[in-house]
DNA sequence: TCTAATACATACCAATTAGTATGTTTATGC
DNA sequence: GCATAAACATACTAATTGGTATGTATTAGA
């Protein structure tokens, strides 16, 4: 990677995790340049604008980040409703960079921004949709292997599960990790009444 | 009420809806003042900062509300899983003050202050334990109505009732209320397995 | 090695932010 | 009716915002 590479690269690392602990709106720019060390000119170099930047920050910090902790997790899949479990588990307490007090990274974004700026939503959406396929291809290939009962709806069981994940992420931020046991517990009986 | 009074609550009202629609730190005094024809005399005579605004919105605007649709709903329930349900769908496609697009002005308040501003997350948890709470009680008589299952957990029940429902007012955001339907059949399914 | 584009740096700008200082009007109790 | 405080109005401020104008290094290709 080129040294230019490497400072956009940076840029938009240290951005998504201050966007991430602080909002996209109330991360300013000047904030940005203060913890990256990089001049205004280099910035505005490398992005035409804050937004151009945000969609980068989407597309190639957060897409990836979400591929491999809840798409791949589900690739052939052989215990489809533990795997689902295991990696909402995961996503809540194993992942060292998400913390209880600032919530998921995606979520936050969806909620501030994809009323405001059309761009934005559409991007996330794409991140929504994917994951919600790969919930919901997941279930059918469980009622392919008889794991799973024939009589689920894959897709709006899909559509559940990640709605629950978006909500105790957000009671999360409010509540603290506390609850997370409660909501897993209740997930898991959930998860089982499929088989 | 006298004319100040009524000044008071023109101005929390008003600021609740923008609000609602753009987020608590996107939405200026500036803006408020304009939408309510109040000047910033007026503003900062009654409220200190916009900060103790934002406290009294929550406490003399969205506590009421939130109780007349998510509690008082639930009160003597004698048909605990219909009613629990009833409300939810109340919730997501009866108000016509709450949109698809904007969310949940609850839910959204939480992501937006819960890690930046303490006594807003506070007065927001209080929000929160209360529908919970709630629910949990609900359920309670259902079990001993024997409407419910006594192996049903009420409050890991409620806590994930209430995260879906902030979870799909999430995901609503991005993908319109069209989410909302699929949700709603499964989460029918989901308190059907409680009986 | 020279050139030219790439990559960055500095200084600025107009608009907006929450909040204040200093008024003037309006209502209320006596 | 008159004093007094409550209720509002206007003009300002210092800080911050995203973005630009105009520079200077650095690097890669001919």
């Amino acid at each position: 990677m080129s040294k230019a590479a490497e400072t956009r690269q940076m840029i938009l690392q240290k951005s998504f995790e201050l966007i991430y602990r602080q909002g996209y709106q109330a991360t300013s720019i000047d904030n940005i340049l203060a913890t990256t060390q990089v001049t205004k000119g280099a910035f505005f170099y490398h992005f035409k604008s804050k937004d151009e930047m945000g969609l980068a920050l989407i597309n190639e910090v957060l897409y990836p980040g979400m591929y491999a902790n809840m798409v791949t997790p589900l690739i052939d899949a052989r215990d489809p409703i533990n795997q689902i479990y295991a990696m909402v588990r995961n996503l809540l307490i194993k992942i060292p960079f998400l913390r209880a007090k600032y919530g998921c990274p995606a979520i936050n974004l969806i909620e501030e921004l994809a009323p405001l700026k059309e761009d934005f939503r559409k991007a996330l959406v794409r991140l929504t949709e994917q994951w919600q396929d790969a919930i919901a291809q997941t279930i059918e290939h469980g009622k392919e292997d008889n794991q799973i009962r024939i009589d689920v709806n894959s897709k709006h069981a899909a559509c559940f599960i990640v709605a629950g994940y978006a909500g105790i992420r957000n009671m999360g931020k409010a509540m603290g990790s506390a609850c997370y046991t409660p909501y897993l517990l209740e997930l898991k009986n959930y998860l089982q009444l499929m088989e």
